[in-house]
DNA sequence: TAGTGGTCTAGACCACCCC
DNA sequence: GGGTGGTCTAGACCACTAT
């Protein structure tokens, strides 16, 4: 029953596993997850606890809860689930999500009239930038630019993203998690770098979106921009 | 230390109390609420009850949360804060936003091509349709309108929504409490009718939404259909 | 070091759903 | 009636912040 630094809490763990349960498909929509007393056991855990992790994944849209029935996991939908707390990838299918990256990280100053104010550690050491183009059935839908302190994520730039979990990388290297999160929403005309980028015409409604990730270190959080082509997808929210 | 059916849970009243403290002024941004233990102490509960209203409070966005510190209040921002829980009076003072209600609550049919699967009771029941609009500093911001099945919600029609809050509305009168959602958001060119509802050119870019609220009755859902001029103003979410 | 929030235990009673 | 989730108790230990 000891503990080490880096050991993730159990409710970390539950997360981690029963959405990698749902979203290769072993639970399917529909389908009941074990319930809290049966995940207590099987975790060596107590119902508080579990509770933590179903309450989480609720919000990430993965389930709802019904009284007096159990957890049940929900439809797989046409959006792209950015907006929920755990990246793209766990939204669509990820054989039909492609993510290219169309510049690839490198340490750059902040830029000017950044939208968020900035730590004097965020400040201090600059940041890293990349951007990344996600294809969702041969079509581009989103065009995701990213701004991270580079601070905390030695080799950051050797990384390659292609086609990975920004979020996953993040934990796997370096144990950072996403804690919470805001965004600010707009609704605004392609510019003619938008277009070209995401192959719509000039002018045409593009969903756009400033986010800024907290994260379980207070030194690092992730800043981005966010442009959707919501002709033929969408983005949805859980809350 | 009975309960009846109609008390609030204590959670609830956490959250009421403490959401009314912090909209009201009596904790400016920045300031900090009391302690998980003083509040455990004052409202003769525990930290595990304590707990489950402060992170509510941080999913909508009135706090945030900081380990060794305590819990601190949160800047107004100038958005709108209907992408959190309890509605748009809670993110814009109210001395700047006034709602306009451009049709009364009246029963109706459901929408054709209603884009939700509507369960057999709220298609028995038919439903109440109003809309609104959101206008901030004299700018027409948000139109806002709203489907509630005609069940359990008996003379919603004679109810006078000009300047209230809808989700206050549905708590005092029904005991209705919205305990979470999802949107879908898209990115639109204003049709005619938008464009002269929000005094906007036509084929401007509008943020829109459609919303789906699920109560503490579950029979009861909220759906909405929301489109916003984000040319001044934009939207805000916390997650 | 004192106080805060983060995680967790081992129970309890209740309301709701399904059989 | 038996199982489920919703609410709650009364503690505990730890990590982090401020001083």
């Amino acid at each position: 029953m000891k503990k080490n630094k880096t050991t993730k809490p159990i409710y970390q763990l539950l997360i981690d596993d029963l959405k990698k349960s749902i979203v290769s498909g072993r639970y399917k929509p529909g389908d009941l997850l074990p319930s809290e007393n049966d995940l207590s056991r099987e975790y060596n855990t107590t119902r508080v606890t579990v509770r933590q992790a179903l309450k989480e994944l609720t919000n990430m849209g993965y389930i709802f809860r019904q009284h007096g029935k159990g957890s049940i996991v929900c439809e797989a939908e046409k959006g792209l689930g950015i907006l929920s707390l755990k990246g793209v990838t766990a939204g669509v299918g990820s054989e039909n999500l492609k993510t290219f990256i169309s510049d690839k990280p490198r340490k750059m100053e902040w830029p000017e009239n950044f939208p968020y104010d900035l730590s004097e550690t965020e400040k201090k050491y600059g940041c890293i930038y990349f951007s990344r183009i996600r294809i969702v059935n041969e079509l581009p839908v989103l065009y995701e630019e990213t701004f991270i302190a580079n601070y905390n994520i030695p080799k950051f730039t050797n990384i390659n993203l292609e086609n990975k979990s920004l979020f996953k990388t993040l934990s796997d290297h370096y144990d950072i998690e996403i804690k919470s999160g805001e965004h600010g929403i707009w609704s605004i005309k392609a510019t003619t770098e938008i277009s070209k980028i995401l192959k719509t015409p000039k002018h045409n409604p593009i969903l756009h979106l400033k986010r800024k990730l907290y994260t379980n270190k207070s030194e690092t959080i992730i800043y981005s921009y966010l442009y959707c082509n919501t002709t033929d997808y969408y983005l949805k929210d859980y809350f």
